[in-house]
DNA sequence: ATCGGGCCGTGAGCACGATCACAGACCGTT
DNA sequence: AACGGTCTGTGATCGTGCTCACGGCCCGAT
């Protein structure tokens, strides 16, 4: 599993450009491990700071009620990293992460990963900006949980989801269907919610559940139930 | 307004151990400006790039819902800076800036600012610290949207705030007092919800709204209200 | 001393959505 | 074909907290 090239970090978005000398070195440097559907990766509150790479797969970022309420912050593809904030300011970990797939995950401990930041400043920058990127999608849902009620956050979500199905320009097939307790940890609302409101949007000819994909037949109108309600 | 060693950037937290010699230039190299009270610095969806710095005052990163409800995303002491992420990505701002005070700011150029990353990874450093503090701000944020009920949520703002204001063990006080709207905004309820909920407390003598103190009795107390709702 | 504006306190009503409780659909397994 | 698991759909209930409405308080301005 260690260097043939599709198992490599090549494809981890803040580490392109990096020679591909530094890369063979940092390929050695990792811990390379694969997980199971669904296995902890990170423990909230652990205290390990080392930096983690999706090289295969996917992964989701989560925290839990004491209650055992999920929550999901972010689900990441392969290409992306995470573990950052603990590697950068020593803190322990802000949240958990579990794999989706089966996936192939190197860490990178937290002085290779430092050193590489004060010695490529270009590694730097693209750091910078996944982090700004983080930022502004906390914002985002601080601003959706804080105007909008339950039943306009999912639908805001399907919006989402939609942007990468596009069919013309009013439509849109999402892929596999999602699952509504998914929805429901995403958008901080139930289950019962989610299904009520695609019930709702069924009904209202809006979107439609087909064999494997949930095809949303009219996108400006969901747009608009939207933004209506969005600050009044 | 300009040399003052008062009025100079060296307090900015971000810049801290730059040679004087830099810091001089780029003093030279920010156009300065003075606010008063509650006077927009940054509106938001407006694409310019700077990098402002608080040199004297206190500046409120806000963003409004349609309603023109009014959500408090931070509050930033002297020291601080702002604006980063548009100087960052290029994307339009994210939200809003006013002044709380009367303000002295000091604006750089997205271009100077970022080749002062490229050249200074200490600097760089210290960004990516301050972002990572941002992130796991906003997930204790959404975490808290998620999971407490709107009068936790004014309990545990409590709670903060008293974290500055420790008298002893058990009790805190709170100065100014704050105003109630305030409150709202940083936890996203109503003024009203807010009013109640210290009535309450006042009644359960946790809390005692004293001429220029809110003075907070029982910290344990507070602490266990919201815990024990955390999840639940 | 009076006015006016910004806060604060609290009551009444109401709607949204969380919760509980089932029944039915779907799918892979043996 | 029967079974068990996971996911979906929907009804009934009920509490939280948002909204509206109003009166009182404080304080600075004139």
């Amino acid at each position: 599993m260690s260097d043939s090239e599709a198992s490599s970090l090549g494809e981890i978005r803040i580490l392109e450009g990096v020679s591909s000398a530094t890369l063979a070195e940092l390929e050695k440097a990792c811990t390379w491990r694969r997980y199971a559907d669904h296995e902890q990766i990170i423990d909230r509150q652990s205290d390990s700071t080392d930096v983690f790479f999706v090289v295969e797969g996917r992964v989701r970022i989560v925290n839990y009620s004491l209650s055992g309420k999920e929550i999901t912050l972010e689900d990441l593809d392969a290409g992306s990293h995470f573990g950052e904030l603990s590697a950068l300011d020593g803190q322990p970990r802000s949240a958990s992460v579990m794999s989706l797939d089966n996936c192939l995950i190197a860490a990178l401990a937290q002085d290779r990963f430092l050193n590489l930041l004060r010695e490529n400043a270009d590694i730097s920058f693209r750091v910078l900006r996944a982090l700004a990127g983080i930022i502004r999608n906390s914002t985002d849902r601080i601003m959706d949980l804080s105007t909008l009620a339950a039943n306009n956050r999912v639908q805001a979500d399907l919006l989402r989801q939609a942007r990468s199905g596009l069919i013309g320009e009013n439509q849109a097939e999402i892929r596999p269907i999602p699952v509504h307790g998914d929805i429901a940890s995403r958008v901080s609302t139930t289950r019962e919610t989610v299904a009520r409101v695609l019930s709702d949007l069924a009904r209202q000819n809006i979107v439609e559940r087909k064999k494997n994909v949930l095809l949303i037949k009219d996108l400006a109108q969901l747009r608009e139930m939207v933004e209506e309600v969005r600050g009044e």
